[in-house]
DNA sequence: GCCGTTTTCGGCCCGACTGTTTTCAGTCG
């Protein structure tokens, strides 16, 4: 099994123990463990295999690790097998509607035989839901709409098409006449892929009044709560959206609170305990009473009364920030303005909606020094890909083009299709002839794991390859990743001196930035390319460097910071001496 | 079930909103 399924199986019963009413901090530290699987930077897999190899690990006790053990070396875990006895599997589909939580499940299933989603849905419609005791009619129609926005939304929207659209919201805050301070906290703050919700902040003596206005918003499809110190609407694409009114002092902390994540906050928390100081959402008590709370102006601020360094939002996951802080060692994280040229990227020639003209322009205009072109090689038929002498051609044009550009230069590339015993779908002798090369994977994603992963390392292997493309193909909320070995795939680069790519396009934000520091910490070089089909989507790279910064990756880390004469330099040298 | 510069027992973050209640439970973040 699996480190997902690991992980899946703890979550489920984290759920299974709520259904029965167990003590929650059992279901808390079920819960914790599933998270502490999922994000351990070793093989979880082979040290679960082992008796002892979890002793020490923080969060997962004798308990859990026994389990774990169990369910590594068996397949099974008889104590969740008999769990699972107990409520048909269906149940776990409950969890998913926005309003029901464990107690509310319990009731319906006992009183009226509800497990799942269909039983739920006729049942309400049936007017059974609204007799049951603690229940009603408003809550009978709140369910029948929170299932329907469940069909209607998958209820996560990917980080980098919203952008746009929450700059808009902010603006419109901001200029509201009661509101001093205006921010967006959460998961969008924080660079996660894919967003669930949007929370919004802001600092007003007239917290009623900004909820108000706030749920008249155009945007706004549906009010679903609305007080005097938080509002809570869907918009018109589905995307549930919060609003939380403070006052001004109170509002550093309620950035700190709503920005989360909230594993960074409890444990935040426990050290604010440890120094005597209760935080909460509204300010910093100190525990022992009499003493003066300390005056808190800016987010960072609190970080700093705290003894540690102010942690940048990306980086607030729990995976080791707050040490780091502690220890003065947190990474000076890459800008956007670092960024010098950006490679991997389309054209009319093969799949891209702009010429190599426009996309050039684009990329002058972002301010960029430097542009890598890399269309499609011949075996992606579907994307028009070139042939070696449609490629010749290519070259010959971008050399041309190049004479006449100042202070600027478009790299000749291919992003060359992987074949699928990891060959690739040029012959060397052609690829001699490119400024760089991406090699990516775009055909039989059903390898497995360890046949998946030689190929992409036999491509890296060859001395051609400057950047690996796309890691695991992944499409958010659309495409499963395909197998991989991170793990391998990591030391390979480094190993061949292969760079590995960032793909910026919102679809794919491609390798997840829980690898980042890994790669960095073994000497890989990043690439933050926006695999951009088209000159808008040149603009993703900002995005790109969002999530660089959750991976913990500082300037010197990404190769597109480097100014042009470096990165020539570097392009004309071997790839063993680079 | 986990954890320990308060501790091997007794804590574990906690406040707002809603709906169903006649003073609060459940859910959410």
């Amino acid at each position: 099994m699996n480190r997902e399924g690991m992980a899946d199986v703890l979550e489920k019963i984290a759920l299974l123990l709520e259904l029965k009413g167990e003590n929650p901090f059992k279901v808390r530290a079920y819960r914790q463990g599933a998270e502490v699987v999922l994000a351990m930077e070793e093989d979880v897999v082979e040290l679960v295999g082992r008796k002892d190899g979890l002793v020490g690990v923080k969060g997962i006790g004798d308990a859990l690790r026994q389990k774990l053990h169990e369910l590594a070396n068996t397949g099974k875990l008889e104590f969740y097998e008999q769990l699972k006895e107990e409520f048909p599997e269906s149940i776990f589909e409950l969890f998913e509607i926005q309003g029901l939580g464990p107690k509310k499940i319990k009731a319906l299933y006992d009183a009226l035989g509800v497990d799942s989603l269909a039983k739920l849905k006729a049942t309400c419609e049936e007017g059974k839901v609204a007799d049951l005791p603690g229940f009603g009619a408003k809550t009978q129609v709140k369910l029948l709409q929170a299932m329907a926005a469940n069909e209607t939304f998958a209820g996560r929207f990917l980080l980098g098409s919203i952008g746009t659209m929450v700059e808009g919201m902010l603006e419109t805050l901001r200029l509201h006449p009661e509101v001093s301070r205006v921010a967006v906290a959460g998961s969008y703050r924080r660079a996660r892929e894919t967003v669930g919700d949007l929370d919004f902040l802001v600092a007003t003596k007239e917290g009623a009044v900004v909820c108000e206005d706030f749920t008249t918003l155009p945007q706004v499809e549906a009010v679903i709560a609305c007080g005097g110190t938080k509002a809570s609407v869907r918009l018109k694409n589905g995307m549930q959206c919060d609003l939380r009114a403070v006052k001004n002092e109170e509002f550093p902390f309620a950035l700190q609170y709503f920005t989360g994540s909230k594993e960074h906050n409890v444990a935040l928390r426990s050290l604010a305990l440890k120094q005597g100081w209760s935080l909460n959402e509204y300010g910093l008590k100190p525990v022992k009473k009499g003493a003066q709370a300390p005056a808190v102006e800016e987010e960072k601020d609190i970080y700093q009364l705290l003894g540690l360094q102010y942690i940048e939002p990306e980086l607030r996951e729990n995976r080791g920030e707050i040490e780091a802080a502690a220890e003065n060692a947190l990474p000076r994280l890459v800008e956007t303005m670092n960024l010098r040229g950006t490679f991997h990227n389309h054209t009319t020639e093969s799949d891209g909606w702009d010429s190599l003209e426009g996309m050039v322009e684009e990329a002058r205009e972002l301010g960029l020094q430097y542009l890598g072109i890399s269309d499609h090689s011949k075996s992606s038929v579907y994307a028009r890909g070139l042939d070696e002498e449609r490629l010749l051609e290519q070259i010959a044009e971008i050399g041309k083009m190049n004479v006449g550009l100042e202070g600027f230069r478009i790299f000749a590339g291919s992003e060359v299709d992987i074949l699928k015993d990891g060959s690739l779908d040029f012959e060397d002798e052609t690829l001699a002839k490119l400024d760089f090369c991406v090699a990516s994977v775009h055909s039989v994603f059903n390898l497995d794991e360890d046949a998946m992963t030689r190929r992409l390392c036999r491509a890296m292997e060859n001395g051609h390859v400057t950047m690996l493309g796309h890691v695991t193909g992944r499409q958010l909320l659309k495409r499963e990743a395909y197998a991989v070995d991170h793990a391998r795939i990591i030391d390979c680069a480094a190993a061949t001196g292969t760079i590995i790519e960032l793909n910026c396009s919102p679809l794919r934000m491609d390798m997840d930035w829980r690898w980042w520091k890994r790669a960095r910490d073994k000497g890989v070089l990043c690439s933050i390319n926006p695999d951009a089909h088209s000159r808008a989507r040149l603009h993703h790279i900002g995005v790109g460097v969002r999530l660089a910064r959750k991976g913990w990756l500082r300037r010197e880390d990404v190769f597109n910071t480097r100014p042009l004469a470096e990165v020539e330099r570097f392009l004309k040298l071997p790839k063993g001496e680079r």
